[in-house]
DNA sequence: GCCAGGATGTTA
DNA sequence: AACATCCTGGCG
């Protein structure tokens, strides 16, 4: 299995997006199978953090492509995207939803007993609250690191829909994911 | 099953 | 004031 390099990152957001779908992420002990994500454009997307975040901006040129941007929602949820930044484009690809693959007891530990293995990732919020995510993995270059990356997996069927959550850019489909997965955070 | 509402902290 | 969310409870 191959490991993605920063390069796979210095190209647009939404080619970025689709292609993670059916990778494999591994995090400190977790190892779960990307299934859902959504790009987001620093260029003209109204939805993006960099459209009003001044801070958002800087982070961009300040940062390399494949880094981590991780931010608090809502005031409890950390966020998990990666930085995409090419010559033409840059932006970020918010990771949703993961299928567990390994590490299961660490997930379950931070999520509850009661959760589903399935539904141990399947949501943003789900996401980052299982990979025991936070401020200090901002900015972080995780792609070389020996306990962290993402890893090539096999082709699957990817579908794309309008992102969720936002009230912004609403049509643009840039949602994308693998809809036989039952780790989804809603449905296609 | 579906929907409305509230928790909660950071940014601007 | 808005927000790239999640869970609960009320109602069919």
């Amino acid at each position: 299995m191959s490991r993605l390099r920063a390069r796979f990152f210095e190209r647009d957001p939404v080619t970025c997006a689709r292609e993670l779908i059916g990778c494999r992420l591994v995090w400190h002990g977790c190892v779960g199978r990307i299934v859902e994500t959504e790009a987001y454009d620093a260029a003209d997307d109204p939805a993006c953090h960099t459209w009003v975040r001044p801070s958002a901006r800087a982070f961009v040129a300040s940062h390399q492509a494949g880094d981590a941007y991780v931010y608090l929602s809502f005031g409890n949820h950390w966020l998990f995207n990666i930085l995409v930044k090419g010559p033409t484009a840059a932006g970020f690809v918010l990771l949703r939803a993961l299928e567990p693959v390994a590490g299961h007891d660490l997930m379950r530990e931070r999520r509850g007993a009661a959760v589903k293995d399935a539904r141990l990732a399947a949501g943003p919020g789900c996401l980052g609250r299982a990979l025991g995510m936070d401020r200090a993995a901002h900015g972080l270059g995780f792609l070389g690191r020996e306990d962290c990356g993402i890893f090539q997996g096999e082709g699957v069927g990817i579908c794309a829909g309008p992102r969720i959550g936002i009230s912004l850019a609403t049509e643009l489909p840039w949602r994308f994911g693998d809809p036989g997965s039952a780790s989804l955070s809603r449905r296609f």
